[in-house]
DNA sequence: ATTAGGG
DNA sequence: CCCTAAT
C-alpha cells in the first residue's frame, strides 16, 4: 500500500509538476489586463480571457491532436482523462472530453466536466486540473502584476477563486458535485498560496472564510445550466450505494492513500452517510466488530443496557468508521487537503452560534490538541493521546425561559487518535497529519455523549426533564463526550435529514449522516437544521455510545453554525471521502472498529486485583459486578484481559514494563492472588476463606500468599 | 452468557 | 483488545 502511495502521490506531483504553467499566448493577454485594471476586474477578465484561450487551444489541439508538444490544455485534460481511467478503468475520457464548452468558461466547465465525470465515475477525484488551471492563473497574475503583490495578492485570489467558482457553478449547473469540486479547487488553489506563505493562521482564516462563503453562494445562485446530468448518467458509483459517501474524494485515489490499516475517521461527515443499524448488544457489537478491525481506532464502549427496539435498531449497525489515514507529507496536494480541512475546521469554530442556542467553538481546540500532540511527537508512530477516550468539553448550559434546554459547549477535546508517520516525516506534515486526522475525527466519525455528575446517561430514550437536565442544578455537573463512532456501515442507505428518523423528541436515536451523496448540499441544510432541533429537544440528552447514536452528525453539523458553510462543507467532504478507497476491503474494514484502547488506572488495576484477591480468577462476571459494575466500557472479558497481562506484567522486569507503572505493590498482589488461586482452582467455590486469607496476606510476600492458600 | 486461552 | 472455542 505505503509504495502505492507513494507512486500515485509521485504521479500526481510529477504531472503537476509537468503540466505546462501556461501558454504563453495567455500571458501575453492577460498581462495587459492586469496592469490596466488590476484588482477584482483584472482578476475575473484575467479568468476570462484564460478561459477563452484555453478553450480555443483546446479546439486547436482536438483537430490536430497528434501535436507532439501539445498545448496545455490538451495536457491537462489527458492526464485528468487518464487518472479516471487507471483508477476507475472506466471510460471518462470521451464524456469528458466532448463536452464541449461553454464560451467563457469553457476552461472550466471542461475540466468541471472532467471532475465531474471522475467523480462519479470513482467516487471520488480530485479536481488537479482547475487547481492547476486556477494555480497557474494565480501565478501568472501574480508574476505580471510586477511585483507588486503583497497583501493584494490574496485579495485577488479570493477574487479569482470566486470567479472561478462562479463559472464552474454555470458550466455544471446545479449538480452537487460541481459544487464541491468547484469549492474544493477554489480552495485549493488558495490553500496552495497561503501554504506558501506560511499559513499565517489569521490569514488563512479569513481568506478562507471568504472562500468558502462565496463560491458557495455563487455556486448556489445560478442554476443549472448543462451538464448536470452527466452526473447522473455516468457509471458513477461502482458502489452498489449510490448515495455513498465516497463519492467525492478528491486526492485519494492520486494520492492511494488509504491503506488497510488506516482507521482514522472518514474525513468528511457526509461519508459516514450510511450506516447499517443493527440490534445491539455487546456482544453483538463485537460480533460485527470482529469482522471488522481496525488497528488503531476503537469504537466507543459499548453499552450495556437494554435497547429500546428502536434504540437498538439504530445504534446497532454499524457505523461509518473511521479510517486513519496515512500521510503523504511529500505531495503537495495532500498539504492543501490538510490545509483544506484546516480551513473547515477554522471555518467551523469560527462560526458561532445558530438559532438553535447550541454554540460550539471547541472545534478550534482539535487544531490545536493537534499541534500539541505534534509537538510531543517523534517516533515513526505517533500517538495522541487525546485524553483517552472521550473527551468532555466545558459547557455551560442555561436555561431558557420556556422549556427548552440551552446548552453552550465551549470546547471539546479530540478524542485518541493514533497517526502513523514516517520517521522522515517533517514536523510540518505531522502537523498537517494531525490536523488532518482531527479533522477527519470532527468531521464524522464522531458520537456524543453526555455526561452528567461524570456519569454518562445512557438512555437514549429518556428526555431531558427525566434525566435531570433540564434542571439548573445538574446543567452544572453536565458534560459531553466525544469518541470515535464505532461502526461505520457503507451500506446502509442514508438517512436523510428528512428522514424521520431524526431524533427530536425522547428517542433521539440517531441522526442519520445526511448530505451524503451529491445531491446534499440541497440536504445538508436539513441537516443543520436537524441539528438544531436536535438541540433544542432532549434529544441531546444521549448516551451510551453504543447505543447512542451516533449525533455524530449532528455534532458535526452543529459545529457549522451557519447554513452557508454547511453547504460549502461538501467540498471538503469530497477530499475526506477521497480518503478511503472503494475497495471492499477497505470497506470492510470500515465497518468494525477496534474499541478505543482504555488503559486502566491504577486505582481500576487496585479494584481488580482486590476483587480477584476476593473471588479468584475464574468469576469474571462476578469481578465485573462487584468491581466495575459502573465501568461500562469495562467487560468481564476486559478485566480477565487485564488480570492477564498484569500477572504478565508482574512476572517481567520493572524495565520491561511498559505505560503507567503499576505500583509494585499491586503487582505483588496480583502474583500472589495468581499463585494462590491457581492452586485452587477446584475450591474456586469456596471463596470465602480464600478471600479472607488473601486479604490477610502480605502484598508483598508472594509465598505467604501461597502458604496461606495451602493452609486453607 | 461466560470462561479460558491464543493472537 | 480481539477472536474462538468450549461451556
Amino acid at each position: 500500500m505505503k509504495l502505492k502511495k507513494r507512486l500515485d502521490c509521485g504521479l500526481r506531483g510529477f504531472h503537476v509538476a509537468i503540466i505546462p504553467k501556461a501558454p504563453r499566448s495567455i500571458r501575453r493577454r492577460i498581462q495587459p489586463k492586469k496592469t490596466d485594471e488590476d484588482g477584482q476586474v483584472c482578476a475575473f477578465e484575467l479568468l476570462a480571457s484564460l478561459a477563452r484561450q484555453i478553450l480555443q487551444e483546446e479546439t486547436e489541439s482536438s483537430s490536430a491532436s497528434s501535436n507532439a508538444s501539445g498545448n496545455d490544455h490538451a495536457v491537462i485534460g489527458k492526464d485528468a482523462v487518464e487518472d479516471g481511467r487507471q483508477y476507475e478503468d472506466k471510460p471518462v475520457k470521451t464524456e469528458c472530453l466532448d463536452h464541449g464548452s461553454c464560451e467563457v468558461s469553457a476552461v472550466v466547465s471542461e475540466s468541471a466536466s472532467l471532475n465531474c465525470n471522475q467523480k462519479c465515475l470513482l467516487n471520488e477525484f480530485p479536481l488537479v486540473e482547475e487547481d492547476d488551471i486556477l494555480e497557474r492563473t494565480l501565478k501568472t497574475v501574480g508574476s505580471n502584476s510586477s511585483g507588486k503583490i503583497g497583501g493584494d495578492l490574496k485579495l485577488e485570489i479570493c477574487k479569482s477563486n470566486m470567479l472561478k467558482g462562479n463559472f464552474l457553478s454555470k458550466a455544471e449547473g446545479g449538480s452537487p458535485n460541481y459544487r464541491e469540486s468547484c469549492f474544493n479547487s477554489v480552495e485549493n488553489a488558495f490553500e496552495q498560496l497561503v501554504e506558501t506563505k506560511a499559513m499565517e493562521t489569521g490569514g488563512l482564516n479569513t481568506a478562507t472564510t471568504r472562500i468558502s462563503k462565496e463560491p458557495t453562494e455563487l455556486c448556489m445562485t445560478f442554476p443549472a445550466l448543462t451538464d448536470s446530468d452527466k452526473d447522473v448518467k455516468l457509471p458513477s458509483c461502482r458502489d452498489p450505494v449510490p448515495n455513498a459517501s465516497f463519492s467525492r474524494h478528491r486526492n485519494d485515489i492520486k494520492l492511494g492513500i488509504r491503506d488497510d490499516d488506516d482507521n482514522l475517521p472518514r474525513f468528511n461527515k457526509f461519508s459516514n452517510k450510511l450506516k447499517v443499524y443493527r440490534p445491539v448488544t455487546r456482544i453483538g457489537d463485537r460480533r460485527i466488530r470482529k469482522l471488522l478491525t481496525s488497528k488503531y481506532w476503537k469504537s466507543a464502549p459499548k453499552l450495556k443496557d437494554f435497547e429500546h427496539p428502536r434504540t437498538g435498531k439504530q445504534d446497532g449497525g454499524m457505523r461509518p468508521s473511521h479510517r486513519k489515514r496515512k500521510t503523504c507529507y511529500n505531495n503537495e496536494k495532500c498539504h492543501r487537503d490538510v490545509l483544506y480541512k484546516w480551513r473547515r475546521f477554522y471555518d467551523r469554530s469560527s462560526v458561532e452560534t445558530f438559532d438553535g442556542g447550541f454554540s460550539c467553538e471547541s472545534v478550534t481546540n482539535s487544531p490545536e490538541k493537534g499541534r500539541n500532540g505534534n509537538k510531543s511527537i517523534s517516533g515513526s508512530m505517533l500517538q495522541t493521546n487525546g485524553m483517552t477516550s472521550s473527551a468532555k468539553g466545558h459547557q455551560s448550559s442555561l436555561r431558557s425561559k420556556d422549556s427548552n434546554v440551552k446548552f453552550s459547549i465551549k470546547s471539546f477535546k479530540v478524542p485518541e487518535i493514533f497517526i502513523e508517520v514516517s520517521e522522515t516525516a517533517t514536523v510540518g506534515s505531522l502537523k498537517r497529519t494531525v490536523m488532518d486526522a482531527v479533522t477527519a475525527i470532527l468531521g464524522g466519525g464522531i458520537r456524543v455523549g453526555v455526561l452528567m455528575q461524570g456519569k454518562k446517561v445512557r438512555d437514549d430514550n429518556r428526555t431531558l426533564s427525566q434525566t435531570g437536565l433540564a434542571s439548573e442544578d445538574n446543567l452544572d455537573t453536565l458534560g459531553f463526550t466525544l469518541d470515535p463512532s464505532s461502526v461505520e456501515s457503507p451500506n446502509l442507505p442514508l438517512v436523510c435529514p428528512e428522514d424521520p428518523p431524526l431524533l427530536l423528541s425522547d428517542a433521539p436515536q440517531l441522526v442519520a449522516r445526511s448530505c451524503e451523496t451529491p445531491a446534499l448540499d440541497s440536504e445538508c441544510p436539513n441537516a443543520l437544521t436537524n441539528l438544531a432541533l436536535l438541540t433544542k429537544t432532549e434529544t441531546l440528552v444521549e448516551s451510551n455510545r453504543e447505543q447512542a447514536i451516533s449525533h455524530t452528525d449532528i455534532l458535526t453539523d452543529t459545529t457549522l453554525p451557519d447554513s452557508r458553510a454547511l453547504v460549502a462543507v461538501p467540498a471538503l467532504n469530497v477530499e475526506a471521502l477521497a480518503v478511503v478507497p472503494l475497495n471492499q476491503k477497505s470497506r470492510r474494514s470500515d465497518i468494525a472498529q477496534r474499541r478505543t484502547r482504555r488503559p486502566f488506572s491504577v486505582s481500576e488495576v487496585e479494584a481488580l486485583v482486590q476483587a480477584v484477591e476476593e473471588l479468584g480468577t475464574g468469576r469474571w462476571r462476578d469481578v465485573k459486578l462487584r468491581s466495575f459494575e459502573d465501568a461500562d466500557h469495562r467487560t468481564y472479558v476486559d478485566l480477565k484481559d487485564k488480570w492477564k497481562t498484569l500477572v504478565h506484567t508482574a512476572r517481567i522486569a520493572p524495565q520491561q514494563r511498559r505505560g503507567e507503572p503499576v505500583p509494585q505493590e499491586l503487582l505483588d498482589r496480583v502474583l500472589a492472588a495468581h499463585s494462590y488461586w491457581s492452586q485452587h482452582q477446584a475450591k474456586q467455590q469456596g471463596k470465602h476463606q480464600a478471600a479472607g486469607v488473601l486479604k490477610i496476606q502480605s502484598p508483598t510476600d508472594h509465598s505467604n500468599g501461597a502458604t496461606t492458600g495451602n493452609q486453607l
